[in-house]
DNA sequence: TTGTAAGCGTTATCAG
DNA sequence: CTGATAACGCTTACAA
């Protein structure tokens, strides 16, 4: 039995530490907490001019926020969406994070992130499982940690997933599947004999360069060319030009290199350059991003362009869809999302 | 989410999911509800052997997880830690988000990410006291993005925050201060006579290089330099070229430049190496962030490095003092934490 | 048009 | 040792 109603009627709207209930907006507005609870949740039409007037009023001057907690346990979801990424080298993740996060926001949803960690996609999923099950989120968005049965089983769970289900091509999503055959495609088009592919040597899981490096092989078969040989990339100067060396010592040259991304893309450019190859003449590297360092440096480097607000967009109308209610058309022109900008290094 | 906009009234329709509760467990455990939330809870010593072990079977079996939204609403604060995230070109923040997100989560907790938005300050402050007020989160971690009178703000609010208070030096954190104030020494020392700041040019406000930019002068007038030229620096080749151009016409030669970032002093090397300047003859240049696309280049760039876990230890420290109880020892050696890396920029 | 009352799932208090 | 019971703040039939 607190005594917090003591407190000397001061003139400023002084909010009460302890939080203000729906409770003290009705006593204010002098309605009951259901009229606040009704007015607030938009069935305004159904109250006289005045009331609502005196709510908002009383709202405003009492600085009133909805408690989450209550909210979630009588509507038996929160207003949160969890935000599952994967444990990879993808490019670009924090501007992801926050264009979704901002889209979320948009519509009055916070995001919960939740990042893979060590323990296998088992220990991951259960870990998630776990955080759906005590968060019960208003969605799920997947920017690729799950498979398609992990999103099933979250649905299933009771957790609407908001993120696109990738069309699979042979076990690689779309995404991948587009980045990589651009990739392949162009070197070969630029007319290198035999191609490489760069993994970023890290210590995390990389499944999307596992992707690719796939999509790169099934492309030079298709072409007649040789199975790609596969390196793995350290971001240190030294250690990239030992890998490269050992590449262009077993296979032969030219060799047309797609590299996990821009970084890696640049360590095989200045590495292959340190090794006095020639660049594009006998090496040829093909990075993904289109991130501005690959652009700054000399030479250019040739990289597939891959745009966040695109690749971004399908999330977007999902979210706006699911949670917002508005209704914009949806118009992803997913082939748009990945092209390859020439640069000095093809 | 605009202030005023209550746009949760347009509701999805969910179904509501049925949901084991501790009346489940209690029920298959044949005791009561209380008691399954006190031996959870840890209260085991004060049970029977015997009933701690039924309850923990049908715990397991039913896979229960307890409602964040039933513990929130009782204990008067939720199992989730704000991140408030600064609207500016940060170095490494995925890293940083990520390593702190497994901190959380190693001690229970789930991390909501909060972004800076336009609006400018008072709208971001405005927006993440309302997500405070409605989260009630356990705490708060700053990376950046609020004052130390908005960190009163917040706690005085009830919300404690978990990352370290910079003592200010200045207006400027120790941070901002230490790494400028190593950029400004290596170029003095390194024998330019005059500096200059180069920004990132974006969109987004950069408080940090205003900052920096601030101690770079004071150390100039100091070492008796001329107060240092400001230029801002797009990340596109020409672009770059164009503002270091002017920078060059304006001020003489030979000119240290500090900039924002690893990626803004590549920008500006290739630019002055495009423009026939000399690098690091004519022009000496020094980044900060140390990550590696800066050393995989030729000419290898000098920059400042910056220690992700030496910076997020600290925070990691409050947060297992705070929220997890283990008292580990703290030593942090801020001074190790930022030094100079030279490369062939300088 | 507005109010009453019944939960939602959890934890804390206190009585047995 | 264990179990009723009372909050916590909110939404929503249903009643007036």
């Amino acid at each position: 039995m607190s005594m917090e109603s003591e407190r000397l009627t001061v003139l400023p709207p002084t909010p009460r530490r302890p939080g203000v209930t729906s409770a003290d907006v009705a006593r204010l507005a002098g309605v009951s907490r259901s009229t606040v609870s009704h007015i607030l949740n938009g069935q305004v039409t159904r109250f006289s001019e005045e009331t609502v007037e005196r709510v908002r009023e009383a709202v405003a001057q009492l600085a009133y926020v909805p408690s989450a907690a209550g909210r979630s346990l009588v509507l038996g979801r929160s207003d949160l969406v969890v935000l599952a990424v994967p444990n990879t080298t993808l490019t670009n993740v924090q501007d992801i994070i926050e264009a979704i996060a901002a889209d979320l926001d948009d519509v009055g949803y916070s995001a919960v992130v939740h990042f893979d960690r060590g323990g296998g996609p088992a220990g991951n999923l259960s870990r998630l499982r776990h955080l759906v099950e005590t968060l019960r989120p208003a969605g799920l968005v997947d920017l690729g940690s799950l498979s398609p049965a992990d999103l099933d089983a979250l649905e299933e769970q009771g957790c609407p997933v908001l993120s696109p289900r990738p069309r699979n091509v042979h076990g690689v999503d779309e995404g991948n599947f587009a980045i990589a055959r651009a990739q392949a495609e162009h070197l070969i088009e630029r007319g290198f004999p035999e191609l490489a592919y760069a993994y970023l040597d890290d210590r995390r899981d990389d499944p999307f360069g596992r992707m690719r490096a796939t999509v790169v092989a099934d492309v030079c078969a298709e072409a007649g060319l040789p199975e790609p040989a596969r390196i793995s990339v350290p971001l240190r100067a030294a250690d990239a030009q030992t890998a490269v060396c050992d590449l262009l010592r077993t296979r032969g040259r030219p060799v047309g290199i797609a590299c996990s991304n821009d970084e890696v893309a640049v360590a095989v450019t200045f590495a292959a350059l340190a090794l006095r190859a020639a660049v594009p003449g006998d090496v040829g590297v093909v990075g993904v991003g289109g991130g501005s360092v690959g652009q700054l440096v000399e030479p250019r480097l040739s990289t597939v362009t891959f745009d966040v607000r695109t690749s971004v967009s399908s999330i977007r109308q999902a979210i706006r869809q699911a949670l917002g209610g508005s209704q914009e058309p949806a118009v992803n022109d997913f082939d748009d999302t990945f092209s390859v900008l020439q640069g000095a290094t093809t």
